[in-house]
DNA sequence: TTCCCCTACGCAAACCTTTGCGTTAAGCCG
DNA sequence: CGGCTTAACGCAAAGGTTTGCGTAGGGGAA
């Protein structure tokens, strides 16, 4: 299919008889332009419904207006919400968002941030995959003049500006709160602990029974390999089997609180009054499930938000920086039906 | 922050003291370039890390490889999953997905296509608003050879390619089934019906009750002003004031759905012994709501990825096309708990 | 009248790559 | 040894825009 050309500064200059400098010049409003030709030209452009050439523009500026995220996957609450978070603040900075997502794969990863550089995007940011482990690629961005920002996702060791929940807080928050309300006997469904995220809560479901002096028992935590509703049902199956005595749960996010909910159901359970249990995300559904799921909220607007400012700072300080931002964001404890205050 | 020169074709040819025309032929193995002069170039470009600029190929070759989507909200399960779908396809392609979030805005969805013109893009595939009534912004996509492919939301009167799902035959079979299983005074809390897409739903629920004898009464139908869980709350408060005969729902969809299973627990009915209850989208917390909740499936992966295809196939035809495509996939009821065979 | 200055504009480079066409030199044949 | 072919490469334009610098011409002042 033909494309049509597109209108050029050139045509305009062409059909009035001046040269492309001029049109430029009036286009911009620049002072050593007569009113005349500007009005001219301004006319001329309206009547070619003249667009200027991004393109070209980019070329010259060494800049595009365009900022690449990178997340595991778009499907879900957390990250679409992240982008809205990002969406809204760089659109209101004249920006556009290439949102691309690497499926947990690395080396999606890699071709994305590859293609971003080739692209020559402004920045980027990323929250990177449970299996990336080396930075090569983050590297390549930066030399190439890219500002990086990580979000959500920790890289141990990797100097970068990072932004932050502090999970092993939400974790002890929770776990405190189902202690403080009665509990004694608490199981964890964790999730693949290769991964920070999820070392961070069990460190806070742990941490929050020594401070209690409460004895951990380690039959009480599950080792999940993933982190969807399936698994959590295979969690509580694994928990029921030994009929070990148990009245409260922490789950790793509540898609495995909802599939270890179903399962305590189908035993015969009572929710709340035998069994409490909170999870982590606060996923659209949790309000409305029955019982209602109390978990974790995070700032996850926020979140989205204070990445793509500090991005945004980054354009604005000229001076290559020498330190980075590190911003760890707190989540709440939201108390629902799935565990009440009392009993 | 200054940029550090990306190396250029020119860079390699000064190292080289040959043309930057050779050491462009070079890469692309041109025949009339000597093997040594290649060798040369190759290991060049490998030594200084070499990268194409993306820019300047696309002004050249008026191309970008960049594919435009905008939807109306990113946050959610549907949207989501159709962008999972056009991101598979389109990147199999080699094509780079731009997506964007119109927020429900028509101001905001006029000014991103524009973006897109802009930016050049190849093509773009687009979910209008709810308020999207005039078709300027699409035309002049048009005129400047982007083509457009319209998904899930219907614009009568406009001829575009278009894919859609039959939201009519979804609530068709959804109202038959709980007719089919004994039910006779099914209640529907509509959305807003200026919508097309919830205009179809509310025909589907009219036709199946006058195809079956079942008088309709016209005080069972709900009309919201909107399609999130608190109108279901709201409409079933309704409902239930007048103290109505009952015995099934079919809400416009799941969010809708859940809000209004919410009030029938509260008021001390049951599901589905009492009411039956059927959604509409399932939504992944659909199959884990208690009791779960019957619902309309829609093909939504496999709508992204014909959306997609019928946009490539687009680029590979040079021909500017005469006719428009316009394809509409069959949704599918799902049965479960809240709404069972027989009771 | 002469000189200067300012207004209003044009030229050309730069951003990077591709490609049609022209050019050089070597090699071969007669 | 002259003329031809051909291998191997260079030139320049094109794609669209911006911008520093140069310049023409007119008007005012001395």
């Amino acid at each position: 299919m033909q494309k049509p050309r597109q209108t050029t500064i050139i045509d305009i200059a062409r059909a009035l008889r001046v040269s492309p400098s001029t049109v430029s010049r009036a286009l911009h409003n620049h002072p050593s332009i007569s009113a005349a030709t500007k009005r001219a030209v301004l006319e001329m452009a309206e009547k070619f419904d003249y667009q200027p050439n991004l393109l070209a523009l980019s070329l010259l500026n060494k800049k595009t207006g365009i900022i690449g995220i990178v997340v595991p996957e778009i499907t879900g609450y957390f990250f679409a919400t992240v982008i809205s978070g990002v969406q809204d603040m760089v659109s209101s900075a004249g920006y556009k968002l290439l949102i691309c997502q690497s499926n947990e794969s690395f080396e999606e990863e890699k071709k994305l941030l590859q293609d971003m550089a080739l692209l020559r995007v402004d920045g980027v940011l990323i929250s990177p995959t449970f299996r990336t482990k080396t930075f090569d690629h983050f590297d390549r961005l930066k030399n190439a003049g890219i500002p990086l920002v990580i979000f959500d996702r920790d890289c141990p060791n990797y100097k970068a500006d990072k932004v932050l929940v502090d999970s092993y807080d939400g974790a002890y928050q929770a776990v405190e709160y189902l202690i403080k309300t009665g509990r004694q006997h608490i199981a964890h469904i964790a999730g693949p602990i290769a991964f920070p995220t999820f070392k961070q809560r069990l460190d806070g479901y742990l941490h929050a029974h020594y401070d209690n002096n409460i004895p951990i028992r380690s039959e009480l935590i599950v080792y999940s390999d993933g982190f969807s509703s399936d698994y959590g049902v295979d969690a509580l199956e694994k928990l029921m089997i030994c009929n070990k005595k148990l009245d409260g749960i922490f789950a790793v996010n509540d898609a495995v609180a909802i599939g270890a909910m179903r399962v305590i159901r189908e035993k015969g359970y009572r929710i709340p009054e035998d069994i409490s249990i909170v999870g982590f995300d606060d996923e659209s559904y949790a309000q409305y499930y029955f019982p209602s799921l109390s978990t974790v909220w995070q700032p996850v607007y926020e979140l989205g938000m204070l990445s793509a400012k500090i991005l945004l700072d980054h354009f604005a300080n000229k001076e290559p920086r020498e330190s980075y931002r590190y911003e760890v964001l707190k989540p709440e404890l939201v108390v629902r039906d799935s565990s009440p205050p009392l009993y």
